[in-house]
DNA sequence: ACATGTGAAGTAGTTCACAGCC
DNA sequence: GGCTGTGAACTACTTCACATGT
């Protein structure tokens, strides 16, 4: 029995969205992108949604039925055209365009954030931080300044930032939610372990790294029950 | 129209389960665990299935449905009792005891989790951390000590070490994975952007952080495009 | 022969609504 | 009156299977 898989852990990462699409389908979305931009690095110009959804665990009639919500991709008898494919779940997801992004609070977490890589590789560039101690605000972390927390609302518009990332105490969170929201900033991704308060025009996804430990402790706990018996 | 929530996205982090409780049921199962610690913290003795349901932004029937999938644990009139509730969904999520936890990768991203307390709070300690670089493995970082990649078994089995935390680079990952199940650990929290190849008897979640703030780029258009219609 | 796109069928998850209890 | 636990109804998602295209 294999009990290993990547598929989705449902509400330990939260984002609802407006519309008819599935939420869970825009999930597997990124996932089609990133395996695509693998397969591209190795060479592929196509691939099946048979190969693409093996590669991910995931039939292919989910990943032709997920790709019909925004269009017709593919080529009867080819497959989907890997670069082409890309390019159109870049523009689905937004991230055919560069996104500058606020990161607030300048802690261990915060400052490692600032440093990795993956973000830029998709498109996000982290223009300015942000803290409320003193200490921090004087200078920079991996080139990147490091404002007052009270100069979010300027700097933010300076930079055209419509996203941030908060890696503050859970007992600021909402606090600072509010701050974000205020500064014009319509998209937050919560590192901190509370659920935010729902703000008006503001989307909200949380990731909470404990709670993602926890889902794989239970996996493996409950997957050495079923092999006892 | 809210459009702010924390609810969770499907497939972007990555878990399955062999028995037949709904994965979703168990993402929110944290959820519940953590308002509830939030809610002790704020002095309060019981709540109930609406009350903890509005804070999460999940309907009152879902919480009791949640719930009845583990026993009976609520009180007619009265609601959950906070303090035994948590007792409860931590023994269902394994997290009613200790958790030693191996970390490979001492990068930006690596170290950092090294130092990120949320974990041990929820119970998780990581007793070593691994990288192949020798320049990393002569010494600690936050006091954890750093050993080359190659002792995992032996270090894994003198701790009793069952969980890794994979915060490795894309084209090692599927490599690391195999030496990590080699060692006899069953549960790997992969950072790495791709998706790991099923290991019989491996239990797996995928965190992919840019994955993450895409989706939430994508509620931010969307909303967008809703707004303006 | 191989692969997409899609209506139809089937499965899974959520909400309703109410009996029973405090 | 307030609240749980739960069958029944409903909704959403996934898989099937096949017509269509290369």
């Amino acid at each position: 029995m294999a009990n290993n898989e990547e598929s989705h852990g449902d509400p330990v990462n939260e984002v609802r969205s407006l519309s008819s699409v599935p939420k869970a389908v825009v999930g597997r979305l990124s996932l089609y992108l990133r395996e695509l931009q693998n397969l591209l690095r190795q060479g592929n110009d196509t691939v099946s949604s048979t190969k693409l959804g093996k590669a991910l665990g995931f039939s292919d009639a989910q990943v032709r039925k997920d790709l019909a919500y925004f269009g017709q991709f593919g080529y009867p008898g080819i497959g989907y055209r890997c670069e082409e494919l890309v390019a159109e779940i870049k523009k689905i997801m937004g991230t055919d365009r560069h996104w500058a992004v606020a990161l607030i609070g300048c802690g261990n977490l915060g400052r490692a954030l600032l440093g990795y890589r993956g973000f830029f590789q998709k498109g996000f560039k982290i223009a300015a931080a942000f803290d409320v101690d003193p200490s921090k605000t004087v200078g920079q972390f991996e080139g990147i300044p490091v404002y007052d927390i009270e100069e979010l609302g300027t700097i933010a518009k300076q930079h055209q930032i419509r996203l941030a990332i908060l890696a503050v105490p859970a007992a600021a969170a909402n606090l600072v939610a509010e701050k974000v929201a205020a500064a014009g900033i319509t998209g937050i991704m919560n590192f901190a372990p509370v659920t935010l308060n729902s703000i008006e025009g503001v989307s909200a996804v949380g990731v909470d790294l404990a709670i993602e430990l926890e889902q794989l402790c239970y996996s493996v706990v409950k997957s050495n029950d079923n092999n006892l018996s």
